[in-house]
DNA sequence: ATAAAACTTGGAGTAAACTCCAAGTCAATA
DNA sequence: TATTGACTTGGAGTTTACTCCAAGTTTTAT
């Protein structure tokens, strides 16, 4: 599979496909005898779950530090898994903050959708 | 309340205090008689609201606009409504992103917590 | 009164994550 | 075979959100 057809069946620019690879956020893509990258079903995988641990805001210096630590074999297995919790955590971090956000949201939108039918707020701050 | 006081308070740099300002990410802070910033209540929940929505990773530029309503008064409360409706539907969007991720990453996590215990992963890709 | 600490501004610098560009190579078609 | 279009690289440019700095007030403490 060509960057190209990544690119379109993933949603992510090709500019970014690079980018991913050269940062080492995906192991290097597979390369037809020109050089020329060339996807594979495991390529596309890695691809894929790069752009779901962005698509989350986890940073791309997370995602290398686990494909480096993948590269160097069973040995690393403990440090992935503790690399992996604290992402969950992390991320698990992320929601609550959203949550709060959320929260005061709501309470704005049901003042706001009762100030559209009288046209005046009955509050004073915010 | 000073400028220091408020950084302190709210774990916010006083630079980014003031960076917010400048934005109109909050309204113009009370100033004393010589041009010193003297947070009043108001400008508090104004600087907490503030620290709320970016730490859910609202924009900067999305939060300037509603304070720019804001600022024009009640002709502008549709707008605004319309306005805090997008915003909670991009922090429901994202956080299904994080709930995508998460989900990745406890299936992961569960396979490394059985490894651990072999020392030997089980599966060939990832 | 005078030094030190905290405040002011405008503007420059930084980090992360892209995004674009130039100059060249490779592949497909008329 | 020639030219068009997609690909390659390295590196420069952009955006967002700070973060730091310099040069100058103001306030506080001795």
């Amino acid at each position: 599979m060509t960057i190209r057809e990544v690119s379109e069946k993933y949603g992510v620019s090709a500019d970014t496909l690079r980018y991913y690879e050269k940062m080492g956020m995906i192991p290097p893509v597979t390369r037809n005898a020109s050089g020329i990258r060339d996807y594979t079903a495991e390529d596309l995988r890695w691809v894929e779950l790069a752009k779901c641990m962005r698509a989350s805001g986890l940073s791309v210096e997370a995602m290398v530090q686990y494909v480096q630590l993948f590269q160097q074999g069973d040995e690393t297995i403990p440090e992935r898994l503790s690399l992996l919790l604290s992402q969950r955590a992390e991320l698990l971090e992320k929601r609550e903050k959203i949550d709060a956000a959320l929260l005061w949201l709501e309470r704005k939108i049901e003042r706001y959708e009762a100030a559209a039918e009288t046209g005046v707020l009955k509050w004073t701050d915010e």
